[in-house]
DNA sequence: TTTATTTGGTTTATAATATAAACCTGTTTA
DNA sequence: TAAACAGGTTTATATTATAAACCAAATAAA
């Protein structure tokens, strides 16, 4: 069996890859809403997403509030995409 | 999305878990070689496994030495699948 | 036959991770 | 201008994972 990429064991952080896989840019609210989290989890875990180089992380504004914005990476799809390989010998699929 | 089993994020006790629902049954060594893990790890994983009842441990001889054997609880089976299930949308499967 | 090595683990100390609570900056509303 | 809200970050604490040390019994070597 082959190791798991523990970066993408949480629960949290693999659901942002999985939102981003699809979406391509999404912002820390729409995440935190989607996703179901905390602000202050979903903060280090993206902080960890992005410095491993899984996703890119731009801080602008939206209006006068400020807006932080995630997109993935080519490093992250590879990522995710032998992750998902992984995974499904390990659930039999 | 669902939120994930956290007891079934852990790559080895998902391993474990992966390994119980082919075989009904497999040793301690059989794991740990199988899955490529410390035995200080294993029995730590197995413990939890064991604590929230997904797997079942009985302890006996193979010739004169012990050996440990699992096997997955019906509860372990249960949440086995809800965990695919949950996982097959974080991957898009 | 006592010493060393191997099998099959468990316990424990430490490192890494996750979570919640507190905090901060700026904005809008009362 | 004071309070409440948006959008986060930092930090303290709890949980989890890993490795290292340990233990008991069996076998092998001297």
């Amino acid at each position: 069996m082959n190791p798991l990429d523990p970066l993408l064991s949480s629960g949290l952080r693999l659901g942002v890859m999985s939102v981003l896989i699809k979406l391509k840019s999404a912002s820390f609210v729409y995440l935190k809403n989607e996703l179901g989290s905390t602000q202050g989890n979903l903060s280090v875990q993206l902080d960890k997403l992005h410095q491993s180089g899984y996703i890119k992380i731009s801080k602008g504004f939206k209006g006068r509030y400020p807006e932080t914005n995630c997109s993935i990476t080519a490093k992250g799809i590879n990522a995710f995409e032998a992750h998902v390989k992984n995974l499904k010998k390990y659930l039999h699929l």
